[in-house]
RNA sequence: GGCGCCGUACCCAAGUGGUUAAGGGAGCAGUCUGCAAAACUGCGAUGCAGCGGUUCGACCCCGCUCGGCGCCUCCA
């Protein structure tokens, strides 16, 4: 039985569907003005593990995940490159969907845009007004906070604690300090939608309550996020719809934990955040084996836990994913002898029932992974003993179908080619916090290896002079030639039957 | 000021009131191999920041201390 931690209650609580075998999931998307950075992919990336351990336990998932199209930070970014707010937008959620399925995160099954819900903005604000729970103000709207009893439930605060801690300025026109915008009325120049209350445009929290009531319904099952986004952000959310429709909203809140550098958080006030796509662009790895070690990497801590981003992460997810690919590599080779089929079978249906144990227990992925590991060292040990070539089919594709839970293990095999080798990821920590706040974090070359590539054809050829050579019984010259590949990143393994297998 | 989180071996990282404290990476030793690689085997925290307390028993519960961080403002 599934059961993870909801914010709302804080607890860890068991996972029942408010319809059977269908699960509605709301999740906060980015706002965008800007290229995504590592804190985004683990964000999207958790909540994909997250759907696809669903439909793997044989739910139909209704994924809404939104773009946040109208916003203070686009309109700036549009009118310091004299363009038009959509020209950023489609920039952006282009560069989105191209970095995101870098990562292999699916799509959801619905992408809405704030820009094209204003109806259902609109008319969510004004239920509001009509129960007394929002008031306009010179063209803009407030929600008021004192009115909705139950202010502070997700993120467990009174509101008198928000106030006295409150370091904004407060708007003397609010009623309370801790009201927030519905709707804002335009300035000259602005994007803007006509409205009762005159031309303007919504506030940031809104337009999700909008969406996701139109997509999934008044109450529906999941809602999640950045931690960040407790407060304000999905508490105000919770306000608004509640207030409106009287039903209880989204029944289960999950949260993702931060990307940290040198212990920080990633953001772009602290200036230390690498971007997705720079990631990918200083690899010194192909595309799919770059997303995959990120994929790795990512999961590799539990979602709610931070985790630090670093070069040496990338490279040790890299080598633990590497014991999977020459494994599957050997799986391939065929075999007569059967001698561990069985324990093999009994190996297999063991760990999918400890991955099944570990994601239901909060989608403890860190642990899935280890059984994952687990399971691959056994197989080692029977393949030793003898496995069947049709046991060796079985074993790659149950690595397979668990591997999908995490988006991890899809390839035919890790092919480390068609991509110079220039790159590598570098994190230079600040030396202290003064430095840290205006540190600028690199991304450098790291072990730069400047040979020239090798294609296959002329390893194939080289391997097969070496062969020639071996079979003289000229270890010499065999030698020379593994020495030579070596220094162009070749790793050459000797098989028993003579012939070799080559990776780079 | 309010609310909250974290501190597990060289590194990453699970975990739990009572088994041998998962797994990975790195390292070392061995088996195998013409050499090598891979694989396999073994080694690696008498201890889970420190100090007290509760308990028959705590790394896990409580308190304090030290260290690091987050939210309360846009933020994944």
């Amino acid at each position: 039985m599934l059961s993870f931690y909801n914010q709302l209650t804080g607890k860890k609580e068991r996972f029942e569907s408010l319809v059977p075998k269908i699960v509605k999931m709301y999740v906060c998307g980015v706002t965008v003005y800007d290229y995504c950075h590592i804190g985004h992919a683990r964000s999207a990336l958790v909540f994909d593990v997250i759907r696809r351990y669903l439909e793997f336990s044989g739910y139909q998932v209704e994924f809404v995940k939104n773009f946040t199209d109208v916003d203070d930070k686009i309109i700036k970014r549009a009118n310091e490159q004299g363009v038009s707010c959509e020209t950023i937008t489609a920039k952006f959620i282009d560069a989105y969907d191209t970095d995101m399925g870098r990562l292999g995160i699916k799509r959801a099954t619905k992408e809405p845009k704030a820009t094209e819900h204003m109806a259902e903005i609109i008319e969510l604000v004004d239920r509001l007004m009509q129960k007394g729970l929002a008031y306009e103000v010179a063209g803009d709207v407030y929600f008021q906070v004192d009115q909705y009893q139950a202010y502070g439930r997700l993120s467990k605060r009174k509101l008198e604690d928000l106030q006295a801690g409150a370091r904004v300025e407060v708007d003397e026109r609010k009623r309370h300090p801790m009201d927030f915008a519905l709707w804002k009325s335009s300035k000259p120049g602005e994007p803007s939608w006509d409205s009762p209350w005159g031309p303007g445009r919504p506030g940031w929290h809104i337009e999700c309550s909008a969406m996701s009531i139109k997509h999934l319904g008044e109450t529906f099952d999941i809602h999640g996020g950045g931690m960040d986004l407790i407060f304000p952000h999905h508490e105000n959310e919770i306000a608004q719809s509640c207030g409106a429709t009287g039903k209880e909203f989204a029944r289960y809140w999950i949260h993702n934990g931060f990307v940290q550098i040198n212990q920080e958080k990633m953001s772009k006030s602290l200036g230390n955040f690498f971007t997705i796509r720079e990631i990918f662009e200083k690899s010194k790895w192909p595309e799919a084996e770059t997303g995959e070690m990120l994929r790795y990497f990512l999961i590799g801590t539990h979602y709610r836990s931070p985790l630090d981003f670093s070069d040496k992460s990338i490279e040790e997810a890299k080598n633990a994913l590497n014991g999977f690919y020459d494994l599957f590599k050997r799986l391939k080779e065929s075999e007569y002898r059967a001698t561990a089929d069985e324990g093999m079978i009994e190996a297999i249906e063991r760990c999918k029932v400890a991955f099944r144990e570990a994601m239901d227990d909060d989608f403890n992925t860190p642990v899935a992974i280890a059984e994952l590991q687990r399971l691959k060292s056994d197989i080692n040990k029977f393949m030793g003993q003898g496995l069947s070539t049709e046991a060796r089919k079985i074993a790659r594709v149950e690595f397979q179908l668990l591997g999908n839970n995490l988006g991890l293990l899809q390839f035919e095999k890790w092919q480390f080619v068609g991509k110079s080798r220039s790159g590598g990821i570098v994190v230079r920590p600040g030396t202290a916090s003064l430095t840290i706040t205006t540190f600028a974090p690199t991304v450098t070359v790291g072990q730069v290896s400047p040979e020239t590539e090798l294609s296959n054809e002329q390893i194939e050829q080289q391997i097969a002079e070496r062969l020639d050579a071996k079979k003289k019984k000229n270890f010499a010259q065999a030698d020379e030639i593994r020495k030579s590949l070596a220094s162009h990143g070749i790793i050459i393994e000797d098989k028993p039957d003579g012939t070799s297998r080559w990776k780079r």
